[in-house]
RNA sequence: GGGCCGGUAGCUCAAUUAGGUUGAGCGCCACUCUGAUAAGGUGGAGGUUCUCGGUUCAAAUCCGAGCCGGCCCA
């Protein structure tokens, strides 16, 4: 790019943006940005890779646009950052989705299909979907490797899966159980807890007698799973808890009926039973030990009737003031709480229900049916057999399988476990070496979790995933005799198969038919496939293609920075914790950053399947990709969830519009004056810069400082607002406009190349510190100000240092102070009537204390100049304006103390009082009648306001909330200032009419005024040598109207004639 | 049902760490200014600080109960 070369007039994000991406291609942006750092420390970033199902929703946006800043801001720190990104292409959700296309319904279409060419389909779908996903995350400006990201499905990664679960089995974590787990019975797999998504339903409501075997009356128990009863084997209770046993009395015949003490009245209302007695009290110990008759023993045969069972037991899980009856119906063979107790109580496990959710023959006359759809039956059964107490309906939430949306069932099956509750103690410690923003997202919510946390069944009975490394002897399903393969070579080498380790695919399809024989022992590999959550839970060395390559693991594990929303808790910061511990006992990442969720501008989720989003392609189309950027990025990242908003979206693009129009308002002049940035740099020019520009100059620093603060707290958000309040408030609105004067000069002068310096310094630093935020429109203004002196890319800049040399705080306040003084004048100068562009002959400040007054005192030619003032008069705090009244302000932290429940009252006298001096004995009397006998006003409770006289306009200024001053302005006038205000009324049209006669900035004129009044055209003529040179006229003299341009204006009621006419080019030269 | 986070102007958020007359930006309305500006300036309207109760002279802030939203767990 050339230096300072013609820029867009308007800001135009599309066609920059596109400008940018054409630019990265040919310069090779990314890849030399990459060089640039490969010498410095490295950092080891892991992205946790997104679900190959679906394009980029506003949620993985934010995420990715998240990485991106800080990955940006790492590298300009001078670190040679890992930014590989990865994805999640194996599992369930992929399989649905495939299943869906061809439409099948189960398992059986998948085997009639073949395995081979169902993972081929489920292959293809999740490459499909990766490659839409590639393309938006690059369309979002992120700079990650794109080139060679890491894919789960590839051998080297799932061998790295394999290799972590060997390392788990070697530390003697990993075992076959038996155990309760959520099946979806249509995918006819385990599905983990964490996939559970519950969603209100309605479901029976059923309350059972269970008639008592040696005594008289029935036990009664509440379910909502009535297909659960077969299986029923024991009765729990709270062993102290209050129970009682009642008579009912119920269409003439009466019975004796036991619930929880709290329950009886609910239960026999639900019984609608007519009268009652209670004629016992007995704890829930006294039940222990009674036994019962099962209420389907004769529909189910093979009920269990061993040792023990039928019998009422103690256990924790009963709560006697919760739902049902006190009494609760265990079946060890389904609910996980009954099969942990029954598995205590030494009971076998009794589940006649298979895994597609179809009772098996041990379900006697139920055996075929779907458990769900046998329900009623089975109420109608209770019922015959006398043992239904109440029957209906409840809606409550119930478990759904997360892809396919079935009714999850509770059954018993084998599985495969790391059992990381043997190293709950590690994990927790190993938390302990980690860093979270924010930190209550570690200390509460994440170790919550993991306290609670049971062990991880990581099998699944499906085809796309990562098969189980795991071989067992052909015939014996137990875990005794194992064989766990860490990689490919191990594999390469045991099976009795010839395999290429550099060749062979690890999917099901390959590995399935590969058998080792060891010792007269031949061991076949254990069908399931790996939960899809382990396989991004090895993603820290996974990334680094590790154990395959193993030349990266020893300096860069573990990762130093991962960054992912909060759902994650129980997904990747948590799947990624077990694996590291169970595989090497430590926490795989040293820094987390945990974000929140993108919602709906009205606060909702945002849900595909609803179709209530926001689509990021939309917000780039309205706004270009900088501006989502920056909307995204100026959110907290910590944990709070975003809302999205259009009206946040407009207000970014209006602060890079201000950015671009900062950025190309010196273009112009520098290129007239062949500014050279690289031979007139700030310190050649230092002797020569103005207040202002130093002030200008300390802004930048304290900026720097504030946002290397921010990002290293992890606040982006806040880093980039103060940013944006730099360039909108400090240099759009306050050093521009004081600058403009300066840059206009024609002559070449000092104060104008330190302008340019100053302004120069500015701006180039400004793009570095946005850059990570607004990749596209900083590289192009950072190209047009560098052209070829500096890197091809702002983003191999290093991020800005504070220069001691240019800090200067007290300059930084003494100009806050100047800016709330000009702003108070200028509200006074409305008040009183008075243009900006009409002097004013004195503006008086009245300082409270000695701060403000060296404030002014240093900066008065300032003041004078921004105010347009011929003079600025100071009254120190010691000295007051005897023109003013005085009121007083209350402090109620004072108030309070002394007056109680009066002090309001007290405050509203104080505020209303008017009093010539500020003097507490006035004060006192002024607001005599809220005071009692014997209280007075401190000097302590109240300071005094000034009262602004009538004839003289004043606005008080302050800092920070705190008043600290008052502004007057005196708007008489004089003969010199009409005069002078008139021609700047002149002036003032005539420029607006060069503007509407587009003519250069340069461009000569010749200038015709006729003035109606004329007093005011005497008072314009004695300005007439300032008109010319403001204006650029060369010539005073009559325009005939063909050859220019002719208007008539009305200034304050006087008519004033204006015609310009542009002078021949030659003349218009100098 | 439990845990965590949040609820303050039309919108986005500050002020909650140590209780003391609720603020900013954006948007809106009016006026004004304009030689970088689809800009800028000044003023205005706009609040039961989610609700109820408690502590206190005084509560957005502390305590209790509830409501709503989000995430997690069951």
């Amino acid at each position: 790019m050339s230096r300072f070369g013609e820029v867009d007039d308007q800001y135009d994000p599309h066609a920059l943006e596109q400008r940018v991406f054409d630019y990265w291609d040919d310069v090779d942006a990314y890849e030399q940005t990459v060089e640039h750092r490969s010498d410095g420390e490295s950092f080891f970033f892991v992205d946790g890779p997104p679900y190959t199902s679906g394009s980029a929703h506003m949620g993985t946006t934010w995420n990715k646009t998240l990485k991106d800043v800080y990955l940006r801001f790492f590298r300009m720190q001078g670190y040679d950052v890992t930014d590989r990104p990865g994805y999640d292409m194996h599992g369930l959700p992929i399989e649905t989705r495939v299943e869906e296309q061809l439409g099948f319904e189960n398992k059986k279409d998948i085997e009639e299909y073949g395995e081979e060419n169902f993972i081929e389909a489920c292959k293809e779908y999740a490459e499909e979907q990766l490659e839409g996903l590639q393309e938006d995350f690059q369309d979002f400006g992120v700079w990650m490797d794109w080139s060679d990201p890491y894919k789960t499905v590839r051998p080297e990664y799932m061998e790295a899966a394999w290799w972590g679960f060997s390392k788990a089995a070697e530390r003697g974590l990993v075992e076959k159980g038996h155990r309760s787990i959520s099946q979806c019975p249509r995918c006819e797999t385990a599905i983990a807890n964490n996939e559970v998504e519950y969603e209100d339903v309605e479901d029976p409501s059923v309350y059972v007698k269970f008639d008592l075997a040696d005594r008289e009356g029935s036990i009664v128990i509440w379910t909502t799973t009535p297909w659960t009863i077969p299986a029923n084997t024991f009765v729990a209770v709270d062993e102290e808890g209050d129970y009682v046993g009642v008579r009912a009395e119920k269409d003439g015949e009466e019975e004796l009926l036991y619930v929880a003490e709290a329950k009886h009245e609910e239960v026999l209302k639900e019984g609608r039973y007519e009268d009652y007695e209670i004629v016992e009290e007995l704890t829930g110990e006294e039940l222990i030990g009674w036994s019962y008759d099962h209420p389907l023993a004769e529909e189910v045969p093979d009920h269990p009737d061993h040792e023990g069972a039928g019998e009422v037991y103690a256990a924790d899980y009963v709560d006697t003031g919760g739902d049902g009856t006190g009494l609760v119906h265990s079946a060890p063979g389904h609910g996980e709480e009954d099969f942990e107790r029954g598995r205590e109580l030494g009971f076998p496990i009794f589940c006649p229900v298979g895994s597609d959710g179809v009772y098996t023959d041990e379900a006697g006359k139920y055996e075929g049916q779907f458990v769900k759809e046998a329900d009623d039956e089975i109420i109608a059964d209770l019922e015959d057999n006398g043992a239904l107490l109440a029957s209906g309906t409840v809606h409550h939430s119930y478990g759904h399988c997360w892809r396919c949306d079935t009714g999850i069932i509770q059954i018993v099956t084998d599985q495969w476990f790391i059992t990381i509750t043997d190293v709950k103690d590690e994990l927790l410690e190993n938390i302990e070496d980690s860093e979270w923003h924010p930190d209550w997202a570690r200390d509460n919510r994440f170790r919550d979790f993991v306290e609670e946390a049971p062990d991880w069944n990581v099998s699944r009975q499906r085809y796309w995933g990562i098969p189980l490394p795991v071989w067992t002897p052909e015939g014996r399903d137990d875990d005794e005799d194992r064989i766990v393969i860490g990689d490919r070579e191990e594999l390469a080498e045991r099976v009795d198969q010839d395999v290429d380790p550099d060749e062979v695919d690890l999917h099901k399809d390959t590995v399935d038919d590969l058998t080792i024989t060891e010792d007269g022992t031949t061991y076949t590999r254990v069908p399931d496939v790996f939960d899809v959550w382990l396989d991004s839970s090895v993603a820290s060395w996974g990334t680094l293609d590790f154990p395959e390559d193993d030349s990266k693991f020893e300096e860069l594990w573990p990762a130093d920075f991962i960054l992912e929303a909060h759902d994650q808790t129980r997904g990747w910061f948590w799947s990624q914790l077990g694996m590291g511990t169970a595989a090497l006992g430590e926490i795989p990442y040293e820094e987390v950053l945990m974000h929140g969720h993108a919602l709906m501008p009205d606060g909702r989720a945002m849900s595909k399947s609803k179709d209530i989003l926001i689509d990021p392609h939309e917000a780039i189309d309205r706004h270009g990709r900088d501006v989502m950027r920056l909307f995204l990025l100026s959110n907290n990242p910590q944990g709070d969830d975003m809302r999205f908003s259009w009206d946040g979206m407009q207000t970014m693009e209006d602060h890079l519009r201000t950015l671009w129009n900062v950025f190309r308002f010196p273009l112009p002049y520098m290129r007239l004056d062949d500014f050279d940035p690289q031979e007139t740099t700030l310190e050649d020019v230092d002797g020569d810069l103005e207040l202002i520009d130093e002030w200008v100059l300390a802004r930048l620093q304290s900026t720097k400082a504030e946002m290397t603060e921010h990002f290293e707290d992890r606040r982006q958000d806040k880093a980039v607002d103060a940013l944006i309040e730099f360039v909108v408030e400090d240099v759009s609105r306050f050093y521009v406009q004081a600058v403009r004067e300066r840059m206009w000069e024609e002559e070449d002068s000092a104060s104008k190349e330190a302008a340019y310096a100053t302004i120069y310094r500015v701006l180039r630093e400004t793009v570095a510190l946005l850059a990570p935020y607004a990749p596209f429109i900083t590289d192009e203004i950072y190209g047009t100000l560098t052209g070829d002196a500096e890197h091809d890319t702002v983003h191999m800049c290093d991020w800005p240092e504070i220069e001691e040399y240019w800090v200067d705080e007290q300059l930084e306040e003494d100009v806050a102070f100047l800016r709330a003084i000009e702003e108070a004048g200028a509200n006074a100068r409305q008040q009183a009537g008075r243009k900006l562009r009409w002097p004013v002959p004195r503006v008086v400040v009245a300082a409270d204390d000695d701060r403000v007054a060296e404030a002014v005192e240093r900066h008065t030619d300032l003041l004078a100049e921004r105010l347009n003032a011929r003079e600025i008069e100071l009254v120190s705090a010691e000295d007051r304006w005897e023109e003013l009244q005085y009121s007083a302000e209350a402090d109620m932290s004072e108030l309070g103390p002394a007056f109680g429940d009066r002090a309001g009252q007290v405050m509203n006298a104080l505020n209303e009082a008017r009093i010539d001096e500020p003097d507490l004995d006035l004060l006192e009397e002024a607001v005599s009648d809220v005071l009692e006998e014997g209280e007075s006003i401190e000097e302590s409770m109240v300071s005094f306001v000034t009262e602004t006289p009538a004839d003289i306009a004043g606005t008080a200024f302050g800092l920070n909330g705190d008043d600290r001053g008052v502004a007057y302005v005196d708007a008489s006038l004089t003969e010199d200032i009409e005069s002078e205000g008139y021609a700047r009324e002149v002036i003032r049209r005539v420029q607006e009419m060069r503007k509407d006669l587009e003519l250069d900035v340069e461009e000569r004129i010749a200038l015709d005024l006729e003035i109606d009044d004329d007093r005011v055209a005497d008072l314009v003529a004695e300005r007439e040598d300032l008109i010319r040179e403001e204006v650029r006229a060369d010539e005073l003299r009559a325009v005939e109207d063909d050859d220019g341009h002719r208007k008539e204006w009305d200034v304050d009621g006087v008519t004033m004639e204006i015609a310009v006419e542009p002078l021949a080019a030659a003349e218009a030269s100098d």
